[in-house]
DNA sequence: CTCAAAATAATTTGATCATATTCTGCATGC
DNA sequence: GCATGCAGAATATGATCAAATTATTTTGAG
């Protein structure tokens, strides 16, 4: 055994140790996130071994993980498809947000080091730059990050959970959103949250971040109802 | 093709149409939820196809599902086990509930039927019968069943999904509580919620299920902290 | 003779299993 | 104390079977 294989398997490790059911996971997830997936759309298995070219094993554990989390929907027959979210689904999800996000900025306000607010600030920074490409895929992704760090950082596993489990509903539907209207006329308060985390003053983040959210989500909640009329 | 051909036929649909990792998935989940796991125990997948009598794809999909949902815990290396709550872990759950709970009451007393209501009150009669006997297994679904009923009523099934899923966080624990200290000393607001309920008052059904949730996540606190000194 | 509805055939997709491969943890020896 | 090998468990594949949808044909009425 020479070194220059050694050199390789070391190499390929970093690529192997991740178990493929995972890696699927995690490019399906990302999928239905930032929208390759329309609401709607149907997610066949041997669509996904083809397209990804993986067996079917790993692909279905994929599909039964995100259609636990809701991402996806069982539609009683055996097909899956991606949820289309009803006015209702929409005033839930605002409501649950409306609840989960704040008290989350509220204790990440707590909790955040300087380090922390440095890293949230350039994702938001990126974020800017997103809009100003226009690049929308790039702008989802980012958006999404800013807030998935601040439940990281709040440190409540549980709690952060469920509102990335939001996320996961309302993804595809956001895409559908931003894709009619652009990401020009989508304002934030992210300006508004990072000076109350500087602040520490976390009352002051709470409310900056539940009007984020009931900005963006009522956005969703429009659209969606003039998409279907 | 005779008569009695044909009722075996139709008797036979209704335990063959249901897929076998459905039923993989229900009996895992089950097993959580009323008390035959443990916490910190490990689940493997050959224990449950020997256990089971089932083939593995099915139990390997049930068990992403349950891991999904937060029921169960991947440990890093590939094994899996159900997880042992932290005091924070039972912090959060408490929060989530007793925002969660008593919204759901508060919905599901705008919408119930007489028939709803007759339900809940079978379901508690049940419940207490279950207490009489000492039948700890009986006492969990029951008080499962009921709380999950007012869920149902509430319509909200995002809401619902997620209060569901809290359940089976703690469901382990909640037993190891109750075989603890026994059925009697575990009292319930359920008389109190069903009252007002009837009375139509949505708030007092609210506070009421707030006090019966606070009442039964501390009981678990507490036994908890005693049990990992 | 044409059209529509029902029955049937064909194709696609999902479910399950048996098997091969890879990885982890542990024990044994140096 | 560290390396090596071994046993057991998890991962991944492809083949096979079953179910459902779609396409096709047949049949009957107007």
């Amino acid at each position: 055994m020479n070194k220059s294989a050694g050199k390789v398997e070391i190499a390929m490790q970093g690529q192997a140790s991740l178990p493929a059911h995972q890696v699927i996971y995690q490019t399906l997830r990302d999928m239905i996130l930032f929208g390759d997936l329309a609401p709607g759309q149907p997610v066949t298995i041997q669509g996904l071994t083809n397209q990804l070219g993986a067996g079917m094993t790993p692909v279905r554990e994929a599909i039964r993980r995100l259609t636990a989390e809701g991402a996806l929907e069982f539609q009683g027959n055996r097909r899956v498809c991606v949820p289309t979210l009803s006015a209702e689904n929409i005033s839930e999800l605002i409501l649950a947000r409306q609840w989960l996000d704040p008290h989350l900025a509220l204790r990440a306000t707590e909790r955040a080091t300087l380090d922390d607010l440095a890293h949230l600030k350039s994702l938001d920074n990126a974020l800017d730059q997103a809009i100003a490409r226009g690049d929308l895929r790039e702008y989802l992704h980012e958006n999404y990050q800013f807030h998935i760090q601040i439940y990281a950082i709040a440190d409540a596993p549980i709690l952060a959970d469920l509102a990335e489990g939001l996320w996961l509903r309302f993804g595809p539907s956001l895409r559908v959103v931003c894709g009619r209207i652009g990401t020009q006329s989508l304002p934030d308060k992210h300006k508004d949250i990072l000076d109350a985390m500087h602040a520490r003053d976390a009352e002051a983040a709470a409310r900056a971040i539940r009007e984020d959210v009931i900005q963006g989500m009522e956005q969703v909640r429009q659209s969606l109802e003039v998409g279907s009329k």
